[in-house]
DNA sequence: GTCTATAGTCGGATAGAC
DNA sequence: GTCTATCCGACTATAGAC
């Protein structure tokens, strides 16, 4: 488990580096369990094995640990929903674009913000934290990630119920959509006591990601078959 | 504004509830800002107009302050979503239950908890706090309302569906819809952005309600469509 | 680079005057 | 009941030894 003792700590990068990296990893879990303010650098640092000193030394003040964190996060939620993305962005720049895929897309996208509940316990606390309280943070993992995501979301979506679709009104669709899977990262406690589970892991995961998948696929169905037999669209309260 | 000073605030009921309830009223909203270990008693006594020794004096600690802001949680979304919960507590005990009744009275819980969301703010911060963090203010809120309207939303959707559906399965399609729209809510800055909103009021709410009630008609009656027609729901883990 | 020691600040709770 | 003054613990950041 240990690299060779040999490699001091002075000129080694690995080394070094993973003491900034131990740093991180301790921030993760510890902001995920308490706030910027309520976090104490003296628990980040017990956690990680490193010295208190270490904080404001390596990353300034624990401020900025805190951003760190936030790219940290960035980089966690693009390894897991970037190829789908990218997907999604090659798909929307083709000239002809099968509205099935679309919906195929769309689930895509919903199932990855469903999957490893549980491992990313932390990560999703400081993100609800940032939506309720936006500092700095959000910022980054906003750009970084969000935006991305949710404009894909609702371009996909008018892209499947044809131009008829208002911009605005796809944005908010896509928003409830997304709701319908984020409710069981935001809302953990209520489903875990409520379907009596202890844990959302590989099972229950499958089946959220079954009820998600079906109920976009009914919204979007239904929808498409309003707008066929040319129903106006709910009133919307802006122009586009 | 003020009451006449002849009363004393030694005898006068009304003086000694009043700087209990101010104390309370700011409490709501700076632990709606700051989580219970960063809020401070100085600014909530700061914010009340009361003397920073009347928190224990009243409330014993700072921790049964926020356990007496859990309580008034309770209160004020009963007084929201409570008469609709009757209603659907009726409607269940009767023998015939029309299924496009379940459908409106879904739509009435769901739109309820859509409402108000500026005012709300501070109850929502609390509430997603502790969803990803329980303390014991969780079970004071859990038990108080979000179990009676889980249990009842999905017992809605069960009277809809018709016995063939599970109920743990109906609890998971419930907690789904209800994220559409508490996605609002918890993720309230994203859509504020990507909606290009400075808030969520009468209008934003006006379409998030209409788009939310098509989105969970278009849904139940799918999933009706797709019984009828003898389709096995999705694969469930758990014998029920 | 890493550590100890400490400076300087701010927190909740309480004692005791009125 | 209400207030001021204060205790005592915990916090972040830094200075300076090694």
């Amino acid at each position: 488990m240990e690299v060779a003792p040999s490699l001091d700590t002075h000129t080694d990068p690995g080394r070094r580096a993973s003491a900034r990296q131990a740093l991180l990893d301790a921030a993760v879990e510890i902001f995920g369990e308490s706030s910027l303010e309520s976090a104490t650098t003296r628990e980040i640092a017990k956690r990680a094995g490193q010295n208190l000193a270490a904080i404001p030394y390596y990353y300034g003040s624990k401020e900025g640990l805190y951003l760190a964190v936030a790219e940290h996060i960035v980089q966690v939620m693009m390894r897991r929903i970037g190829p789908i993305m990218d997907a999604a962005s090659r798909f929307l720049e083709q000239a002809s674009q099968p509205h099935e895929e679309c919906l195929r897309l769309l689930q895509r996208l919903l199932c990855a913000s469903i999957a490893n509940t549980e491992t990313m316990v932390p990560v999703t606390s400081i993100i609800v934290r940032e939506q309720t309280h936006p500092t700095k943070a959000f910022s980054i993992i906003y750009s970084g990630c969000l935006e991305r995501l949710h404009a894909l979301g609702a371009r996909l979506i008018q892209a499947y119920l044809g131009d008829g679709a208002g911009l605005t009104h796809c944005v908010v669709r896509f928003h409830a959509l997304l709701g319908e899977a984020l409710a069981f990262r935001f809302a953990r406690e209520t489903i875990l006591r409520r379907a009596n589970w202890s844990v959302i892991a590989g099972p229950e995961e499958g089946l959220i990601g079954e009820v998600v998948s079906e109920h976009v696929e009914l919204v979007l169905r239904g929808l498409r078959a309003q707008a066929r037999r040319g129903k106006v669209p709910a009133a919307h309260i802006k122009a586009e």
